[in-house]
DNA sequence: GCCAACGTTGGC
DNA sequence: GCCAACGTTGGC
């Protein structure tokens, strides 16, 4: 099993929007970025990931779970742009934040602190120990 | 709200 | 195929 982060703004989509869609999951839709999108393709059920809030927030939330792997996004014709659906799996007992994850040595290969602007992205096994650990699981 | 970083587009 | 122009993202 691989691990993954997704990153939202919570104004459009949050954590809370999320966990109203239950086991059914969500598409994660939208994404106009091959890097984001190679990503997505890789994916297979089972797979984890943590739930990113960006702007205000800028915190690590929840974890979910890949339900559905890479399929054609329903939100356009564009037949480049695949997505894959995840489900909520459970909040963080306490958001682990950007500012945590850059003051932290262990995190600093870790691609949300090198490159904020890739909205979907591998976490090592090393760093998924590190942040659930600094989250409270 | 600004702006730096980055990715994409399109003219040549 | 290069590169300038443009658009978008997201931290600050």
């Amino acid at each position: 099993m691989r691990y993954w982060l997704f990153k939202s703004e919570p104004s459009v989509w949050s954590w809370d929007d999320q966990v109203a869609k239950g086991d059914a999951g969500e598409e994660w839709d939208g994404v106009r970025n091959y890097q984001a999108r190679n990503f997505m393709r890789e994916m297979k059920i089972g797979d984890r990931g943590f739930f990113y809030h960006s702007q205000k927030d800028k915190e690590i939330v929840g974890i979910v779970e890949v339900c559905a792997e890479a399929h054609p996004d329903s939100t356009t014709e564009d037949d480049r742009w695949d997505c894959v659906d995840i489900k909520a799996v459970e909040p963080l007992k306490s958001a682990v934040t950007l500012e945590m994850c850059k003051a932290d040595e262990r995190l600093s290969g870790m691609v949300l602190v090198n490159n904020s602007r890739l909205s979907v992205q591998p976490v090592t096994q090393d760093e998924w120990d590190i942040v659930c650990k600094m989250g409270g699981l």
